[in-house]
DNA sequence: AAACGTGATGTTAGCGCTACCATTATTTCT
DNA sequence: AGAAATAATGGTAGCGCTAACATCACGTTT
């Protein structure tokens, strides 16, 4: 009546399970579970005799029976709006760092800045029983927002800040324009261009760019954008620096929306001879390493992007572990480096 | 007798499930279940009925009961040794971009070079029954081989070439050791270092070494190394240029193991007005996009990293859907590409 | 008209685990 | 020593879904 004789439903290839563990260890299949979860539940002679069976039988253990049984899933379900983007790497890599060492693994989702892609993978990852959801900005589809409001585990929305649904962690993006922005003023730039790419994607850059805008009109400026119609990389910054000599020759200064262009404008100048920040400065965000290492050092503002990660995972934690959460809303601010650039 | 009364068991606080949707659109849960997996199983006007009752009870799907009923869970677990390298950052982008489209997950790990981190990781994906998995490197703990072995799904092991055991998509290091290390020959430098960081955890690193003092030893040349103990970025390459200059003042040429420290040793000659490559010449290894941008430009060792990603999930995807998988390794190859930096 | 397909839908029995409660062993107290 | 409290272990019933088989409706064949 064991499992000797299969029953006549599923073949039975599987590998072993709780049940051939507790049989090996003459315990029933709870106890085993308890060795797993719950350690210290297990008198330590019990817990010794399953843990040689769970070797003996080379046991593996299935997490999702367990997750559907418990209705937790140590899963945490990641979504970012791109992988080719290193700023969304090092954020991954801050969440990691901090679910990893408490045994939370990542599922990561990256949703190409489409908002109805991002609606079907939330939907998606909600059918993974996720312990949270960290999710990248504060723009979604209505019908995304309403599946997350409904959904109770912890949901962070990271990057800026704003009316979010329950956690938030980020910077002030229109903030961080002002910054660069009065700095270039300040510096004494006059004609000063904002450069983005694909800007109604990355709506972040259109936030600093108000926040650009605001500064020069408030100076009197003039505030000219150019939105290349390229990923941000090296090849489109060198570009849009040719475009704007072109179309602005009397231009003094370019405010990049990231450093990715900054710097493939500044590294094209140094190619053609063009003096920065002489002939024309240069500005970027992010504060990339490769800013700090190329000549003149690139003037950028700094944000910390792994500690988002990091802030986030470890404000999810707390939450998970019933520890109370306080503020609900992190501002992790940003630095104004300046560079020979500007 | 319907659920009206519930159980007395669990706190019934639930999602919808399937038999609300099915009780809603008046039809058994196996047909809802159709619906979802198999829509041309099911009458059309049934269909809209389940359909339409999806909607409205706001039905999210249970992946988790779904995963264990069937046996498959169409997440794919993915282990990098790094997530702070752009390398895997690339390849993981392939995988992605091919998987995403074919409706698979990423499950994501990240062993941080460490070969028991990367066992325990290998067991606990394991437990969330994935379709397939792909690992990083070919060496793996012994334990770690034999659960993998063990394991009945298809396997990719990724990035170099040789005795795999299952699929297999990389490239040969050993020979981009060599190629590098015949250009430079060839190109007349002598005094030859190799500088690499964490020599032992990189060991594709050491692999292209391995090659790279063979074609040396075979022109009569000494082959230098010099293993830096920090992680590969641009700082360390800087470091690694003046440790060399003072080391072998006499050096003519450093091959780099990546292009992030060759990089980091070009920008700091750059600002240092060292002649590259008259005083010394530099090659990298990788292609990434920055060594296009710099002055001079940097040789390198072009490896098709998104490729190695996109192919190694075009392997698995054939193989889950059936399709043969006639060969079992693939080598990706790589192009050397000749800057101005040697 | 009876027998036979065919396609659509339903019934049942698990997938492997854990929550809940019950039971039994062990320790502590009076 | 016996009662009471506590610790350790077990039995049972699901978690929400799908595989396998059963059934049913309806048209087609002989």
């Amino acid at each position: 009546m064991s499992n000797s004789t299969p029953k006549r439903h599923r073949k039975r290839v599987m590998q072993p399970t709780l049940a051939d563990v507790a049989r090996e260890a003459g315990v029933s299949a709870i106890t085993v579970s308890r060795v797993l979860n719950s350690p210290d539940a297990v008198r330590p002679a019990t817990r010794r005799r399953v843990e040689s069976a769970i070797d003996k039988v080379g046991y593996v253990r299935n997490l999702l029976a367990g997750s559907l049984a418990s209705a937790s899933s140590r899963v945490i379900a990641a979504i970012v709006p791109s992988l080719s983007n290193v700023v969304f790497i090092e954020v991954i890599n801050g969440l990691q760092s901090e679910f990893e060492r408490h045994g939370y693994q990542i599922l990561l989702g990256n949703t190409d800045y489409d908002l109805e892609r991002e609606y079907q993978l939330v939907r998606t990852f909600l059918g993974w029983s996720p312990s949270a959801l960290v999710i990248t900005g504060l723009r979604h589809s209505d019908a995304c927002r309403r599946i997350l409001r409904q959904w109770e585990g912890p949901i962070a929305e990271i990057m800026e800040l704003g009316e979010a649904i329950d956690l938030n962690i980020g910077l002030d993006h229109r903030e961080a324009g002002r910054c660069m922005a009065r700095h270039l003023v300040q510096k004494g730039y006059r004609r000063i261009a904002y450069v983005a790419s694909r800007i109604a994607l990355d709506y972040r850059a259109g936030l600093r760019y108000d926040g650009h805008r605001e500064v020069l009109q408030d100076a009197g400026l003039e505030a000219p954008l150019l939105d290349m119609d390229q990923l941000s990389q090296f090849e489109t910054g060198a570009r849009a620096l040719d475009e704007i000599v072109g179309l602005h020759p009397d231009a003094d200064a370019i405010h990049f929306a990231n450093d990715d262009l900054a710097t493939g404008a500044l590294l094209h100048a140094n190619r053609q001879g063009i003096g920065i920040p002489e002939k024309i400065a240069i500005a970027g965000f992010n504060g990339l390493p490769i800013g700090r290492h190329v000549t003149p050092r690139l003037t950028t503002v700094v944000s910390p992007r792994e500690a988002i990660g990091r802030m986030a995972a470890r404000q999810i934690i707390a939450r998970l572990e019933g520890e109370p959460v306080p503020r609900r809303s992190h501002d992790v601010g940003f630095i104004l480096e300046v560079g020979g650039s500007t």
